[in-house]
DNA sequence: CCTACCGATCGGTAGG
DNA sequence: CCTACCGATCGGTAGG
């Protein structure tokens, strides 16, 4: 995904073609709308962008490897789960809410892509979340966490944390990092050992 | 919501729709595509539905009288607020899995109803959802839940119970109510009062 | 329940 | 970036 920087034009393209998505999904959203959001031709679109999908794609993957940037670093450093774990909910929260438009695109229409995408972007998702499942095992493996099911915890973790984009408001009453830090406490209560 | 029942006909083609609805999303949905599924034509769909979005109202709707059914119950029993809410959840996740096609639908394309029915559905839903609030403003009255923030468990209580549509089987390795048991679980580590 | 068909609109292209 | 336009397909109807 060698991602050169995108024109301001097309930026805004993007940024349009995400409200969009949001609110009425890929389907349901057509180029017509979008030239008249951005105020241009229709026709015009395609100089930036050489498919609807081609948009969709951008979106999706721009956001799924924002969510890998944020993790990454993460797993270097020398911590133990429970606090890697912790990091890494800050993390995809950040993420999630500096765009939460995007995030919402990014859950709801992925399924909408084409192969080969579609199965690039599966297998991305998985190996996002198969780096989260390592550090629930290591907490375990260590006796830092009790966890009866771990598929199950990773799925209502995960449940929990994407959840967010449905909810979160810029101007809400709470910022990324409380909300952060109240998902963690909840986390924290169901999963770690007393005694550790 | 008088609904009569419907005839067998009309039930099956509900139910393809059901399941291209939560395949491709209703508005990727075509009406030729419902009426291959069933082995009709087109043209033909019309004599069983005034329109493709009557099939989604019903789906919803459907949906949405099923929660309210399964939960209505509950509330008028004589049970503390911890009682109440493991049976609301067992209720819920039963509904939920009972038909995890109609269950996604209802959770991914509600917002493709026009007026009114949206508004009557997110109504619906509100009190829904503020039905569940309200057990849980009982338990923190009643000293058997610590909750920091109650919209905030509301929320993330939901999200786990809703998540579920997403990666249920009916062939998995748990049943609906080993499901519930261990959401309750987590849940209740998070918000019960040790000392109650 | 089908045949035949409609007006509208879709994603996208040609050519400038 | 626009005008002009395309083939395809959409939801839905008439009439039987």
């Amino acid at each position: 995904m060698p991602e050169a920087q995108l024109g301001t034009k097309k930026l805004e393209i993007l940024n349009h073609a995400t409200e969009l998505f949001m609110l009425n999904g890929y389907p349901a959203s057509t180029m017509r709308d979008l030239a008249r959001s951005v105020g241009l031709e229709a026709a015009s679109i395609y100089s930036h962008f050489s498919s609807k999908e081609e948009i969709l794609q951008l979106i999706c993957f721009r956001m799924a490897n924002a969510f890998f940037e944020a993790v990454k670093p993460i797993q270097e450093l020398e911590l133990n789960p429970e606090e890697k774990l912790e990091l890494v909910i800050q993390a995809h929260i950040g993420v999630l809410t500096r765009d939460p438009k995007a995030s919402s695109v990014f859950q709801n229409d992925w399924n909408h892509m084409s192969e080969p995408r579609l199965s690039e972007f599966k297998a991305l998702r998985d190996e996002y979340e198969e780096q989260i499942a390592s550090i629930i095992r290591q907490g375990v493996n260590k006796g830092e966490f009790i966890v009866e099911d771990e598929k199950f915890v990773l799925l209502t973790l995960l449940a929990a944390l994407n959840w967010t984009a449905k909810w979160y408001r810029q101007d809400g009453k709470f910022s990324p990092l409380q909300i952060s830090k109240k998902l963690s406490a909840i986390i924290f209560k169901g999963i770690k050992n007393p005694k550790s």
